[in-house]
DNA sequence: TTGTTCCAGCTTTTT
DNA sequence: GCTGGAACAA
């Protein structure tokens, strides 16, 4: 057997990871230590060496495009197809389960899952039908407060009410949420993960059945896992050892999202005989880069630990730009790239990252004017657009009746003469007697209640959908999308559409009949499934990809979340301010300010030969110009690490009254470096912070260990210098 | 029904 | 200070 093509790209941590016996493993990779390449390997060595069958191996993943570029690549190792290994998202496999026993799960085998947005309607909703103030009670907070829960695998019957109003409202709106969604057959992501744990934990029978399929589980990103998605796992693997995970505590950037870092420890007590193997042999990044994020890592308590390295020498050190403001900032940022460029760099190897989206602007626009071309990450996905949300919502109607987030969708889009008033009756008919809409339109129109010409508005429209469901049932499924769009009057409505975006939405409704043809069923063949309804699961667990064409050459602008899991040459990261990045809203909270140190960290590493640091001294931010200080992970690189890049004199520096002093400037005067050891006759020992002013009123701030931090004036401050 | 005005909100995001 | 959504007027 040839398992030399398995084996031999492998450094010895890697290569003991892949080849270990079946064990509970828990596989530390730290960035750009070749994290995918041991899933992929170990999985490829499972089928060839141990000869495991491909349908007996679980592989999750918390993304689409990991997991088809998983698959993808044990195909290339292994030289041949592996449709029988379950590849797939947390919500992918979960959905794959609940598909299969629709009616353990309690399911109607109709159901069709529900994005978040379709989610926040169906909340928005609901609180205007509870007659509840929705300025005092926001379907954000509400929808974020069910997701909470649900993550915990708690339900509403398990919540006990108490005294506090907020606890009551939250849970009075759970509740009905709970009862609208078995009503209509809906699913939301949360839904899907934990019907499929409670699948297992309820029915033995099904729960046997899969423990002894998967011989092996493997998860990747595992410290993005939250509670349920763990205790489904250990659910899988109970008794069994055979859960082979990847992850890296340090690179937990979405707690806030659920994710639970302590999975990690918790996975050494649950499985006792697992064994820890970290990579820690960086592929990506120059040394200096490393040992940068190693040491701002390192500030961070209570880590697994792990220290980067690589044997590829040290690279530049990493640039830093003082920016005079957020203009400046843009523009010193498109000028490296344009002398990057200039210098035979591809602009698809430099990425622009942020903190938060709102910084993309200036960027853009400085790109815009240099005509170098640019992509910016994280807009609106295709599935996600309004007027293919309402062509889906006609499908989903046609699929399953009941699905009242469709119905309130589309009954009067385009309109059709159906007002507030009317859908308002229906609305609270459907609760008053647990019906669906569907079902509250037809007992309203019998009860002859209405207008005439309301009751022939809605009359009109459910013939429509009958009708549509009719005339579409035998068609292939492109020809139904292409019916649907047109029968349905969208494409008229936005053909009238008076600006230049209606056009595009014809054109994406066009788009839509082409993703119909285009789509593959055998891939995604799921036994018991409609081609419809598979469409429709497509269209809600995979958004579409908001990955830029590969073969557009452009510039990358994403947050620094997004980067995760990517590398790019040059990286700028940008906007480094304190209440910036780290965000205001993190600087209170230990647990919250590590994780920013975290995304720091991850942000770094997405660089491989060259890192810019870039921060404005003056931004405006909300209408305001604020003069943020430079961001503390700056303080926590090692100053020798860094160097200042100083294009000033080129630049005009208008005369701000407010702003007389250059303030927080990283810059070194002759003595005294920022992160300087210091000592004073009366504070004692501290280490210096800012350095600002110049001559006599030069003023440097130190944190002294026994009085805190301090502003001295250098000239009577009589500073002894010690070696750090 | 459409166009206008007003007002809150303002990290990060995948499924 | 800008944006998106909701409320309002015509």
């Amino acid at each position: 057997m040839d398992v030399t093509s398995i084996i031999n790209p492998l450094n010895n941590a890697q290569r003991q990871a892949v080849t270990a016996p079946s064990q509970a493993m828990l596989v530390l990779a730290g960035a750009g230590s070749g994290k995918t390449r041991v899933l992929v390997h170990r999985i490829a060595w499972q089928i060839q060496v141990e000869e495991i069958p491909a349908h007996s191996i679980l592989a999750v993943t918390f993304t689409n495009k990991a997991a088809k570029e998983m698959r993808n690549r044990i195909e290339t190792l292994l030289k041949m197809p592996t449709q029988n290994l379950w590849i797939g998202t947390f919500h992918g496999i979960a959905h794959r389960l609940l598909r299969r026993h629709p009616q353990q799960a309690k399911l109607p085998d109709t159901f069709q899952v529900m994005d978040s947005g379709d989610q926040l309607r169906v909340i928005k909703r609901l609180i205007n039908t509870l007659n509840l103030d929705d300025t005092k009670w926001p379907p954000r907070e509400s929808q974020w407060y069910i997701n909470a829960q649900k993550d915990e695998g708690i339900r509403a019957r398990h919540m006990i009410e108490t005294a506090d109003l907020y606890q009551r409202q939250m849970l009075k709106i759970y509740k009905a949420y709970e009862e609208l969604c078995d009503r209509s057959g809906l699913v939301d992501f949360a839904e899907l993960l934990l019907r499929a744990h409670e699948l297992l934990r309820d029915n033995q029978d099904i729960l046997d059945f899969y423990q002894q399929r998967f011989k092996q589980v493997h998860v990747d990103e595992f410290q993005d896992t939250n509670t349920i998605q763990y205790a489904w796992l250990r659910l899988l693997t109970d008794g069994k050892d055979n859960l082979f995970v990847v992850g890296d505590d340090d690179q937990s950037i979405y707690g806030w999202r659920g994710a639970k870092i302590e999975n990690i420890y918790s996975f050494q007590k649950h499985y006792p005989n697992h064994q820890v193997i970290k990579l820690e042999q960086n592929y990506r990044s120059t040394g200096t880069i490393l040992k940068a994020a190693n040491t701002i890592i390192a500030n961070n308590a209570g880590r697994m630990g792990k220290e980067l390295w690589t044997d590829t020498g040290d690279g530049d050190p990493c640039s830093l730009y003082a920016a005079f403001n957020e203009q400046d900032e843009a523009y010193f940022v498109v000028e490296r790239i344009r002398a990057w460029i200039s210098e035979g760099g591809a602009r698809s190897d430099a990425a622009i990252l942020y903190r938060s989206n709102a910084q993309s602007r200036q960027f853009e626009e400085k790109l815009m004017a240099a005509a170098i071309s640019y992509r910016v990450y994280g807009g609106l996905r295709f599935f996600d657009r309004a007027e293919i949300k309402n062509a889906l919502a006609y499908l989903r109607l046609i699929a399953n009746r009941n699905d009242d987030a469709s119905f309130e969708r589309i009954i009067n889009t385009p309109t059709r003469g159906i007002g507030t008033k009317t859908i308002d009756d229906i609305r609270h008919l459907a609760r008053d007697q647990s019906l669906s809409l569907w079902g509250a339109a037809i007992v309203l129109i019998n009860q002859r209640t209405m207008s005439q010409r309301a009751t022939n508005a809605l009359i009109n429209f459910l013939e429509l959908i009958k009708a549509l469901t009719k005339e579409t049932s035998d068609l292939e499924l492109y020809e139904k999308v292409k019916f649907v769009v047109e029968k349905s009057g969208l494409i008229e409505l936005y053909q009238k559409e008076k600006m230049d975006k209606g056009d595009e939405k014809v054109e994406n409704l066009e788009e839509l009949v082409n993703a119909a043809r285009l789509f593959d069923f055998d891939r995604e063949n799921e036994e018991g499934m409609s081609e419809l309804d598979m469409f429709l699961t497509h269209a809600a667990l995979e958004s579409g990809d908001n990955q830029g064409d590969d073969f557009d050459d452009c510039v990358q602008l994403m947050t620094i979340h997004s980067a995760k899991g990517l590398e790019f040459k040059i990286v700028f990261l940008v906007g480094m301010e304190e209440n910036l990045f780290p965000s205001q809203q993190s600087v209170d909270d230990v647990g919250r300010l590590e994780e920013e140190r975290r995304l720091c960290y991850v942000g770094m590493t997405r660089a491989m030969q060259h890192l810019y640091l870039t921060y404005a001294e003056s931004r405006r931010l909300y209408g305001r110009e604020s003069y943020p200080r430079p961001s503390r992970f700056l303080r926590e690189i090692p100053p020798e690490l860094i160097q200042e890049v100083r294009i000033r004199a080129t630049i005009n520096h208008p005369i701000t009254p407010l702003n007389p002093i250059k303030k927080g400037s990283l810059e070194t005067t002759g003595t005294y470096k920022l992160g300087q050891r210091v000592s004073h006759a009366k504070f004692g020992e501290g280490i210096v912070l800012q350095i600002e002013g110049i001559g006599a009123q030069e003023r440097v701030q130190i944190n002294f260990k026994a009085v805190g931090v301090k502003w001295l004036m250098l000239a009577y401050a009589n500073l002894e210098t010690l070696q750090s």
